[in-house]
DNA sequence: CGGTTTATCAACTGATAGGTTGAATATAGG
DNA sequence: CCTATATTCAACCTATCAGTTGATAAACCG
């Protein structure tokens, strides 16, 4: 997957276990092991998940002894958010079968260009 | 990647190419050529990610003689962005630092119900 | 019909995702 | 120091992604 912060954000979303993960840390602040807990799955999977969380800046972790707690970062969610509202509303159906008679006009016309 | 609605339309929207042909899309319907003119890689790839954005509802297809004109589907967008806008606001940290306190404590009592 | 345009199908390739198991690291506590 | 707990690292496996090239299908046009 590319590298930029959007796919990143995209591809890290784009899978139930690491979503529920997200879901429970809205919750609050979780361990590793209580974020597997729920999961049919081994720890180090959850890790891994947790990896490509925070790669996408959708979490951060603390130290605390050895634990290493979990917490929620939204800034990636807002931008995620802001491009997906940018495109929500498409143009009417109306203007699409407007802009659909424009191109059949311009590939006529092209035709005639060329010809 | 797992096929669930809401997996397949993070997963489109993980490709930045992808994210552009969604973008030139909001503008109107366009076909396949016109849709792969931005880009330097072949047809039979840009043919591959109309593929993916269709699996996932974010597209739909027309038949217009020999072309296949794409249109913008916006319903997936909207069930991801109430997704999204559903774990944006994260507890303040004043409430995570609580939060982390239980969890200490109910730790301890823990250690103590099993010593 | 034969040729051109539009688009897809099929087979191949290299890279990465997502899982596994086993070993290693870090910290707490007797 | 020794052991238990929490977590990560490393190697491996299989499936899928994103691209390629070459062949095929479908519709138009002279």
């Amino acid at each position: 997957m590319p590298d930029d912060q959007l796919s990143l954000t995209f591809a890290a979303l784009a899978d139930p276990t690491r979503r529920a993960i997200l879901a429970r840390l809205a919750a609050g602040e979780a361990t590793v092991n209580e974020l597997a807990e729920p999961f049919d799955m081994s720890l180090q999977a959850v890790s891994k998940h947790l990896k490509v969380l925070e790669r996408a800046g959708l979490i951060s972790r603390g130290r605390d002894a050895q634990w290493r707690p979990c917490r929620l970062e939204t800034a990636p969610l807002e931008t995620a958010s802001e491009w997906i509202d940018r495109y929500r509303e498409r143009w009417t159906d109306r203007f699409d079968r407007l802009d659909e008679e424009i191109r059949k006009l311009r590939r006529t016309q092209e035709e005639h260009d060329h010809g």
